[in-house]
DNA sequence: CTCAAACCAGTTGTGCACAATCAAATTGTG
DNA sequence: CACAATTTGATTGTGCACAACTGGTTTGAG
């Protein structure tokens, strides 16, 4: 499989990029069932893991830390609020800032979670020496790309 | 920065997972700008890609190609028809297949794309050695996951 | 032949992503 | 102080992804 396919520069099999875009979907769908007994999304496990170290933050920062925007996080917490895991209120400094903090039901939802990054990197099937480097290269193309991505074209 | 966060197992910064995570977002914005002349998204793009190689196929083999389901590419598809792109129609044989074809405008347009593959890999920061060696590890950890993910947990 | 099982695409409903726009609050400058 | 520019989060609209379900078609066991 994923043959040579020589010349072609527009062959599927060729592209890094849908391999990025396939492996990201994949593993979106192992996470989906490892975290399904959390009745939590992966990019609101995302939201956790950040909120786990620092229990209270603006939504900006969160954004920052995430590379999303309020337009999907705005939604994504509110869901999240409802369900109990989080707080949302406007800061007494400044009131443009909205501070997210983690409700004890939220912070109590930590231990369950301990095991699944493990568990998932043997989803994957990729040795742990292998994975350093993996993220190092993959953390540059997010940075790279990311930094004349979406803003750019300046 | 990506400091070694050392114990923590829920560090954000140390998962592999989060890294393929923005690095796809990352491409797929870089993807946008490249695509926006040519008025095509990244999956229709992709699915341009499939059908450059050949010219009618069934849905399902490019839900195959591309690990989409008919959820996803029967809108997709019905947006790139009202476009002139392709057209759709039942199989003689099997009347349950639609058979996806490139109209001559789709056809066309691969000229427009011959050059996206190199910009985009200069997009990345990504040399073409390196680029070919995470292409691999991501092939399999598409297969890996995807293999017990989305249809597993048999 | 019959009819239950499997197959294929489409539809519905939920939840991201992201561009564009908006309103409210704050800051900086004269 | 006045007020324009900036910051911040929310809202709206479009387009994926994917689970669950539907309806029409084909296949295959008996």
């Amino acid at each position: 499989m994923t043959a040579h396919q020589g010349e072609n520069p527009l062959s599927l099999d060729n592209q890094l990029c849908f391999a990025i875009y396939a492996a990201s979907r994949a593993v979106t769908g192992l996470y989906r069932e490892l975290l399904a007994d959390m009745e939590l999304t992966y990019p609101q496990y995302l939201v956790m893991l950040v909120l786990w170290e620092h229990a209270t933050m603006p939504v900006k920062d969160l954004g920052a830390a995430l590379r999303l925007d309020s337009g999907t996080l705005s939604p994504l917490l509110r869901r999240m609020e409802e369900r109990g895991l989080l707080r949302r209120s406007r800061s007494a400094e400044d009131e443009r800032v909205v501070l997210v903090a983690l409700t004890e039901e939220g912070a109590a939802l930590r231990e369950r979670a301990l095991d699944i990054p493990a568990r998932v990197l043997r989803g994957t099937g990729i040795p742990a020496d292998k994975a350093e480097e993996l993220r190092g290269l993959l953390d540059r193309i997010a940075e790279y790309a990311g930094g004349s991505g979406t803003y750019a074209a300046r």
